[in-house]
DNA sequence: TTATCCTATAAAGCAAGCTTTATGTTTCCA
DNA sequence: TGGAAACATAAAGCTTGCTTTATAGGATAA
């Protein structure tokens, strides 16, 4: 009835924006930015925050495609999914960006 | 002691995204995309969902940036606020850039 | 293997998001 | 001026997100 995967798409980039929409998540996210990669527990300290509590929003940003994570040993180590937040950015565009283009149409005299 | 506004800044740019953080918002958005503006019962009949409920999630929409309403008559138009929308996401890019900034930094060799 | 460090997960409780039903407010028309 | 149309807001109830406390899993070192 519908093209295939339509509904998945939008659960998907509401989960990822979900992942963006907390401040504590935003705080590791800019401390990320930053120094490129930390450990969980380096974060958790930084954050003056609980390990769990840390480990509960990092799962958040693994899901919402935001943060990926690179197992050293018995840390487990932290960094932007750029990659990822970029797919994500062009899923937004084309979902509401046929305004845009219609915008572009007009100017262009297409 | 902190910069004035930083917290709130985050607290404005998690609002934001949580506008963006659900199945129905987001097909708001993409109608919106679609037709540029329509008013709140006409998406409540092309949604097939309640006019409370549309006014609800108009109201997370326009809180956080996403979309904007213009009252003509009894109707209220709703579009896509594309300026806040490129605003707040020029916000998250500062937010999360400086990694990126060192990668170009590398890459130019400074 | 045992002990320890680092991280993830579970359970319980509180806070916030979401939906429905009902009602208030504003604008237009008869 | 009364009434209907379009939209917003309030209250109640349910769902989901979030925090804390406790515990389990995985990797290293002794």
């Amino acid at each position: 009835m519908f093209p295939l995967g339509q509904r998945d798409e939008r659960h998907e980039l509401s989960d990822h924006f979900l992942a963006l929409a907390n401040v504590t998540r935003l705080r590791i996210l800019e401390r990320l930015g930053e120094v490129g990669e930390e450990s969980v527990n380096d974060l958790a300290v930084y954050l003056h925050m609980s390990q769990p509590r840390i480990s509960w929003h990092l799962r958040m940003l693994r899901v919402g495609g935001v943060v990926r994570t690179r197992r050293d040993g018995r840390q487990v180590y932290c960094s932007l999914d750029v990659e990822s937040l970029a797919r994500e950015r062009a899923r937004l565009d084309e979902l509401i960006g046929i305004k845009e283009r219609m915008k572009v149409r007009k100017e262009v005299g297409a």
